[in-house]
DNA sequence: GCATTGACTGACCGGTCGGTCAATTAGTAA
DNA sequence: TTACTAATTGACCGACCGGTCAGTCAATGC
């Protein structure tokens, strides 16, 4: 706060902004935020946020869109990475995804303001990623490595709810008795999960195709 | 709005109040709220708010602890209505708990708001009816019918995450590519959920090892 | 040198915020 | 009727809101 900018750099200026505004947006929510609090939080004026960024919702939208698309990025990453149909496939991408919002729990957060916004500027993204996980789990259903009952994209929002709620509560539910830690929690929920999925035995014989 | 109390009824005009805010809190959130917005949508001035229920965070309190009590006494008796362990239970209870959803979507946005603000108000009640249905998987898994190398209580939590996250998102999925109705929803998390949850073959019979 | 551009500032704007308060009004018990 | 209590009102408060604007200041091109 004390710290001014040594040499003007727009380029910085306006990351620290981008920052500050994530981290409070992301904290209290959109309403509860004054751009007063902002300027304060990324050490610059108002009149400058408002250079920038034009209006407080010209901020916001700037913050979200920076960073769904990280999150956008790596999901497709990791995503287009995988090759063969495998069940195992599908564990390692709800693991790594569990990991991921383990890992940014401030993701979380934005995600469920937008959520309650009704936020849609990332719609066709967010359909983008869970499409080419569907995908994946088709191809493992064709494979008769998953069950073929179930509709794909079911199978992935399934297990995108189980984690994504998850960590929503977390705060809440840490301390309850009996439940257990976050990996425990993955562990019980993949065994479910994993085993649910299972081809069926649709004929007497052991399903072989 | 032009209508006037006929006569001086403190308690309908509580409940007036309490019903107008539930429904603005529960769609902008609280900080996005203004008194006098409420005062308009409720038919009675910004003092008389003040006066029944003192500041806007007490109305705030007010409307959760009101919309909680409905949700925590119409599911305790639900999930102590049922008796014998049966794995249909577990089913019958997942069912309920969507349908109980799918029809107060207020509910869902409301626990939202709740869990972003850090709300723990709500905590013990919440713990209790968790506990509750854990106790009946439990039952279940120490009769057989479930299997029992799962937390019960992650088993309530897979399910619950499962469900609210549908509807929490439920308005920006709506139309999306390959995403089914409710009830589809549903039909396939069952599927996985139950499959998920029978008893593991550990003895002689037809085993896979 | 000088003009131009854009980053940046601080004072200021009208409006709205949550909350208060004295005064009025309607029920109620004596 | 009277006295009391509580519901209800509208005017009002200081603080804060998002946003604007004229102007300063530093970099860049000529």
């Amino acid at each position: 706060m004390n710290e001014s900018i040594a040499t003007r750099d727009p380029d910085l200026t306006q990351a620290r902004i981008l920052d500050a505004a994530f981290d409070l947006f992301v904290d209290k929510g959109f309403a509860a935020v004054s751009m007063r609090e902002l300027a304060e939080r990324s050490g610059v004026t108002k009149s400058l946020i408002h250079h920038h960024f034009g209006t407080k919702e010209g901020l916001w939208d700037a913050v979200k869109e920076a960073a769904f698309a990280r999150y956008y990025e790596g999901q497709k990453d990791e995503l287009e990475g995988a090759d063969s149909p495998d069940p195992e496939l599908l564990k390692n991408g709800v693991t790594r995804y569990f990991r991921f919002l383990q890992e940014n729990p401030q993701v979380v957060r934005l995600f469920t303001w937008m959520h309650l916004e009704g936020d849609t500027t990332c719609n066709e993204m967010d359909a983008e990623l869970v499409e080419l996980g569907a995908r994946r789990v088709r191809e493992a259903q064709d494979a008769g490595l998953l069950r073929s009952d179930v509709n794909p994209t079911h199978v992935v929002t399934v297990f995108i709810n189980a984690c994504s709620q998850w960590f929503e509560v977390r705060p809440q539910h840490k301390n309850w008795e009996g439940i257990g830690s976050d990996d425990e929690y993955l562990d019980d929920f993949l065994k479910i999960f994993m085993d649910g999925l299972a081809p069926r035995a649709t004929g007497p014989e052991t399903d072989g195709n």
